[in-house]
DNA sequence: GTTAGCATGTAAGGAGTTACATGATTTT
DNA sequence: AAAATCATGTAACTCCTTACATGCTAAC
C-alpha cells in the first residue's frame, strides 16, 4: 500500500520521467526541487532507489561508457509500472494531497496533471489552511512577548499562503476560460506578494 | 549528550518552568507553542516524559485530589537539574541554534535569555538564511512553470524572514540603547510584513 | 602526485506517527 | 444512560539522519 508519505519516491519518479539519471545527480536535483530545509542524504536516497527497483518502478540502464565521462555510475530509468504509479498518485486529489509536503510535491508536478485536478488540489489546500487559521484564532494567545510575536508571524505567513493560493486558483480559472491554457503565473489580485508553504530555501551544502 | 534535537524536551521544560502540568494539558500547550503543522501525538509526549523523569529533569507531583476536578492525572514539575539543563540549552547560541526548529524553540523562550544571547541567535539565524538565498540564486532554475513558481515563492518567503529578523535585530538593539528594555515588537523598517519560518499554523484537532 | 569532488553504499539510531488499548469523569 | 472528552499509555513502524566505509577520476 503506497498510500502515505511516499514523497521521496514520487519525486524520484517525477524526475526520472524526464530523463534517466544516476543517484548522485538525482540527489542534487531533488534538493533543488524539494529539499529546501534539510538536504536529502545518500542514506535515504540509495535505499529508496533499491526499494523502487524491487517494486519494479525503475530499472538500471546499460551505462555504456560513452563519449565523455567514463565514470562508474548506475543510471536509473522509469518503467511503465513506475509511470502508472506516479500518474495515479499525483492525480489523486484526496485529503492526503493538501498536506504540506504532499502538496508541494504535487504542485511541482502540476504540469503533468489536468486542470480539474489542479483546481481540486489548490482549493483543498486553501481550505485546509483556512481551517488552521480559524482554529488558531479561536484560541487565546499567551502573554509572553516573544511567543506572541512568533504566533503573529506564523499566522501572517499562513494568511499569505492562502492569498497565494487564491491567486493561483484565479489564474487557473482564467486560463481555463480562454481555452488555450496560459501560464499559471498569478495576476497578483491582492497587494502583497505571497509566502512559502512549509519549506525553506537552500541547496547543496555537501 | 543532550546535544541534538531535544526540541520536545526543551519545550516541555520551558512550559513546566511556569507551572506544573499534566501530560494532556502539556500536549495542548505544546501544540499552541510549536506544533503548528503536524500535531504532537501522545505517542511521543508520554515516552518523552518518561525519559525526562529518568534524566531527573522533572518529577511527579503529589496530585492531592483537591477542590475541583478529582480526576486521576499525573502532574509533572521541573527540578533544579531540569532548570539548569534548560537554561544552559537555550543560552547556547551556537550553530545548532540557527536551525529551523531549534531557532523557533529558542525564540519562544527568549524572555528567559539575555540580550546578548538573543542578538547572537537572531544574527546567526539571519546569516544562515542569507547563505541559503545566495546558494539558491547561484543555481539555474528549471524550465517547468510550476516548479519555477514554487521556487519563486520559496525564495520570497525566505527573503521575508530575513527582513523580519533584521527588524527584530534592530528593535533589540534599540531597546538595548535606551537602557530600560522595551518590547521587541519590530518597527517595520521595510515596507512589507514578515513571514514565518518553517512552521505552519494549526492547533488541536483531536 | 595529491587534493577535490564524483559516486555508491551500509549500520545504527533518533524522533515521531498511527493504531491499539483502556478507563475515568463530565455533560447532555 | 449515552456520548463526549479527559487522561494515560504501548507496540510497531516509517522516514530520515549521521557516521562510517570505499574507491574512482579530474584538475592542479
Amino acid at each position: 500500500m503506497p498510500s502515505k508519505g511516499a514523497t521521496l519516491e514520487l519525486a524520484v519518479l517525477g524526475l526520472l520521467h524526464e530523463s534517466p539519471l544516476h543517484g548522485y545527480e538525482l540527489r542534487k536535483r531533488l534538493n533543488l526541487l524539494l529539499g529546501w530545509t534539510r538536504l536529502l542524504s545518500y542514506g535515504s536516497l540509495y535505499p529508496a532507489l533499491k526499494r523502487m527497483l524491487r517494486s519494479g518502478w525503475i530499472t538500471e540502464v546499460a551505462t555504456m561508457s560513452s563519449s565523455v565521462s567514463r565514470r562508474q555510475r548506475i543510471v536509473y530509468q522509469i518503467t511503465p509500472a513506475g509511470t502508472e504509479f506516479f500518474t495515479s498518485e499525483i492525480t489523486d486529489a484526496g485529503p492526503a494531497a493538501w498536506e504540506d509536503e504532499s502538496f508541494n510535491m504535487r504542485f511541482a508536478f502540476f504540469s503533468r496533471t489536468d486542470a480539474s485536478v489542479r483546481m481540486r488540489i489548490l482549493e483543498g489546500r486553501r481550505s485546509r489552511l483556512q481551517e488552521r487559521l480559524d482554529r488558531a484564532r479561536a484560541l487565546s494567545a499567551g502573554s509572553d512577548r516573544y511567543q506572541t510575536e512568533l504566533r503573529r508571524h506564523a499566522t501572517e505567513s499562513v494568511e499569505r499562503e492562502v492569498r497565494w493560493l487564491a491567486d493561483l486558483i484565479e489564474a487557473e480559472r482564467a486560463s481555463q476560460d480562454r481555452s488555450g491554457a496560459q501560464a499559471p503565473r498569478p495576476t497578483r489580485s491582492t497587494t502583497a506578494p505571497p509566502v512559502v508553504p512549509t519549506t525553506d530555501l537552500s541547496t547543496e551544502i555537501s
